[in-house]
DNA sequence: CTCCGGGATTGAAAGGTTTCACAAACCTGG
DNA sequence: CCAGGTTTGTGAAACCTTTCAATCCCGGAG
């Protein structure tokens, strides 16, 4: 008997408390206690403060999962990323998450590294947790997956990419655009035979970025061979540094005088290996990345780089979502931001 | 009547189909599908395959939150980390979700911006998710939140910290030794008078790593005062740059020859300032940075740095929560990897 | 032919919250 | 002091899945 006693006082795990308790503690009923939680203005201010500090005595901790459970749907967002170690993704998701937060939504952060495996598997994850909606920037915005997620009721909207179809709201840059101003900028500094470092084809952000650059091209009255294809695997500083490597051992006669790469990763490890091969930066070589992040303009030869607006890509994605999941009369929207040049040391026209 | 039935067809929104419908379609008792579900050995291959039929058919997808409702936990694991825009705390969140997709778990990622509030938020915000555990690298690890929240029964694993009590496990590097591993380079390099980079000291990983500077000094029979303090308010590009001026105006009778900054986005500042005031690295001053994260080997002057397993740290991190969330018989754990220090141009010895 | 054992299947209960129709208590003015 | 209206509080149903004891059915042994 007291030993019985000894161990309930002792019990490591009392079992969380529940509204049930709470509502007993507090001397109320069950449906008191849940309008105390979600309607306080409609429970008298003594029975409020009664159940108040109920629930601070039990410590008690609302059960998401009960909630949700009964609302159908939850108070979370999520972001499906294409590269969690490139900065320009990771500001968006920023973005993502202030407008989140002003509406007491979570953001989910998940990572698909530009694997179409996984980004699937987050996908069937996400739908089972039945998030509010989903943003993602996908690794194929053509893949049916999307298209059958929308299609059974899950909210999506395609981050830095824009789908032909209207199923979803997107928001993007335009990227045509954003290459156009570069390579418009190294026609303008004189150069005329320009590298364009990257890849993979598939991602249409590498094929349109490079789509503007050869217009530019073609409007200046060059033909395409005057771009210089370096294609890369991925957009990481490693390949931009190979690529430099392969840019080095082209022939002088025909190798270019300026490059741009399709992110600033590329252009980082660009930069690099010039440094290391004894090409200067930019009499030897101008250089113009793309999306501008931070390390751009703190690499120490400052990068040129087409800036994305990524803060605010994001927070309107979110913000289309949570229009579209909270507004039945919900059109599906397509925003395009411009991109805008930011000039830096690695393209000023040395003299 | 013809009207009602081409509603019915055209309606959008069929609500999702549940294991009940699964059960009619398939004519089985619902118990039969959640064992198709959940114990797929228990059930004839026969039935199995109809009940499978019928899930395809009908798109049914599990409904995670009555899943936890009745199990009473999660399959998620939470991240919180200090700073989403250091690639640092990415490369550690990296880590943590592959032991975690090993497990089939999913890796929840918050970024509290090193804002305790924000911090406090999502750990709110977890807790009612009943999050399978939470791995945190938090604002303050004395914070009496963490403490609270292991006692109310979810697990905590405090990442990049240590925590005095045996409260929590953690995973840690060793900060001091980093320090000194920094400070010794310097000095062997021939430097006596090394200006520290870094803040808030209300952060430990900032207290220690100049703590273990100091011990080196000292060591070296150098006193206190050769150790010069450039406080900033965070850790960011920025705050480097801006100590690079004030170390620039500093007289040249007292400038320090050499700079160990508390992580590798104050070294890039820094770097990225000395170009600007025309300061050569390493000859006009040397510079070594913590964390070694991608961007360090990047630089244009790649950076020497302190190297921490931080891929290691996650996985680890992960690891150990894990095992604490499945083992009852669980220890409670305190894990120190040792730093390695990278030595590369930023500090190499001019001739 | 009956009985038994064991695998396959079933049905009901449980888990914590929200919602909603309803009951109770209170207040106003006549 | 009462009718009628308003403000508070109540209780039960519903959300979807999992679990587990109970039942069913089948073939084989006696």
């Amino acid at each position: 008997m007291a030993v019985e006693d000894s161990n309930e006082v002792a019990a490591p795990a009392p079992r969380a408390a529940g509204i049930k308790d709470v509502a007993a503690a507090a001397g109320v009923s069950l449906g008191t206690v849940s309008n105390v939680l979600n309607r306080p203005e409609r429970v008298s201010p003594k029975t409020r403060t009664k159940v108040e500090a109920a629930m601070a005595a039990l410590g008690f901790v609302r059960n998401e999962s009960a909630r949700q459970l009964r609302a159908g749907h939850s108070r979370v967002l999520a972001y499906v990323m294409l590269d969690g170690r490139n900065p320009f993704f990771t500001d968006v998701a920023a973005g993502m998450e202030d407008a989140a937060a002003e509406d007491d939504l979570s953001l989910f952060v998940c990572n698909s590294a530009n694997l179409a495996e996984r980004e699937a598997a987050y996908l069937r994850r996400l739908e089972q947790q039945r998030v509010q909606g989903v943003l993602i920037t996908p690794v194929d915005p053509d893949s049916p997956a999307l298209a059958e997620l929308a299609r059974r009721g899950t909210s999506v909207v395609i981050v830095d990419r824009k789908r032909p179809g209207t199923d979803h709201c997107s928001v993007a840059v335009d990227d045509v655009r954003g290459g156009e101003l570069a390579a418009r900028h190294l026609l303008d500094q004189g150069h005329t035979r320009i590298a364009f470092v990257g890849g993979p084809l598939t991602l249409g952000q590498v094929r349109d970025r490079r789509e503007g650059a050869l217009r530019a091209l073609l409007a200046a009255g060059l033909g395409p061979d005057h771009l210089v294809d370096l294609a890369t695997p991925q957009l990481t500083v490693e390949d931009g540094s190979n690529a430099g490597q392969r840019l080095a051992g082209l022939p002088s006669a025909t190798r270019p005088t300026a490059a741009f790469c399709a992110n600033d990763l590329l252009a980082l490890g660009l930069l690099r290996s010039c440094a290391a091969l004894g090409i200067s930066v930019p009499a030897g070589l101008a250089i113009v990345g793309y999306d501008d992040i931070d390390f751009a303009a703190a690499a120490t030869v400052p990068l040129t780089s087409v800036r994305q607006p990524r803060h605010r890509l994001g927070r309107t994605a979110a913000e289309l979502l949570i229009q579209e999941t909270s507004d039945p009369g919900h059109v599906h929207q397509q925003v395009t931001y411009l991109p805008e040049l930011v000039v830096r040391a690695s393209t000023l026209r040395t003299k």
